[in-house]
DNA sequence: TTGAAAGTATACTAGTACTATGGACTTTAT
DNA sequence: ATAAAGTCCATAGTACTAGTATACTTTCAA
């Protein structure tokens, strides 16, 4: 029930864009150095991913030197969820109860597929936290805790 | 957030194990041909499958003519969660918030870790579902659904 | 107008996990 | 004794993962 390490790290620099972004409102322009270098990401795999979630309609990117990347949407529009399914695919554990990329999974009878019906609890548990949490809901909780703890 | 298809194929044989066994209440031993006919599943791999599931403790076994395999305990003993571990691992969908096999993920500071907390959510929503789902709750939500349907 | 910074686009690779398959061996009932 | 059935071990093809490498384009500023 892994998720890659392209899902992870993806995950990780949308939400560093999204970080500052909370404080001004404009939105956040970061270099590939920069989160690579704070997120202990090899530069040239985060290319990749960031690449890809442009590509998605995720992130936009300003070219040339001063360039960067930043969100293509406020940190309110933009779920886990969105991002995950770019990265790793579709959430359910099992085709065929996939929402996104249903596929029959070859037991005798779906409808009464003991398995299926568990396993569609599973995919809607997961769909329910990843697509109902933003990004500004991450950073929100984030600096929460942090407050709690008394750092920064 | 795909099972694998040890992990599926594992699950059907335990649910088609713990089926008969609703009805008689002695525990039910079938043969690796007569699930994987039933299931579909190559004979080779899930005889690989049932002997990892024997290992675990989770099924025991008679060898010899009419031999086959039968649950270890009750099938409301099993829960799917112990079934899932046993061939695919951790539940967590990412190393630093699994409870069974934690190891730092190497953000900067995991305490404020947004993602982490995020991921969190989601290993809890997971485990839930499969640490509180017993073979016999599997079993018992199918023929619920086929007298529902007016099936058999 | 040139060059350095930054993103774009592919192609490649080493390692690992997944999904099996095959064959030799052991146990058991008849 | 023999055949059915389970056990154990080795290995092979494929796909995926994570990461490198290389060449190219755009932009800005000196």
């Amino acid at each position: 029930m892994r998720i890659s390490k392209r899902g992870e790290y993806g995950l990780r620099a949308m939400i560093a864009l999204a970080e500052p972004a909370e404080k001004s409102d404009a939105p956040q322009m970061m270099q590939i150095k920069e989160i690579s270098l704070r997120e202990q990401i090899s530069p040239k795999f985060l290319e990749q991913i960031l690449l890809t979630l442009k590509n998605a309609g995720l992130l936009h990117s300003k070219m040339g030197v001063g360039g960067g990347y930043y969100l293509a949407r406020s940190a309110k529009e933009i779920t886990l969820g969105q991002i995950f399914r770019v990265l790793d695919g579709p959430v359910a554990p099992i085709k065929c109860v996939s929402q996104m990329a249903y596929e029959p999974c070859g037991c005798p009878d779906e409808e009464t597929c003991g398995l299926r019906l568990a396993m569609g609890d599973v995919r809607n548990a997961i769909a329910n936290i990843l697509d109902n949490t933003s990004l500004s809901d991450v950073t929100k909780r984030q600096s929460a805790v942090r407050k709690k703890l008394g750092i920064k």
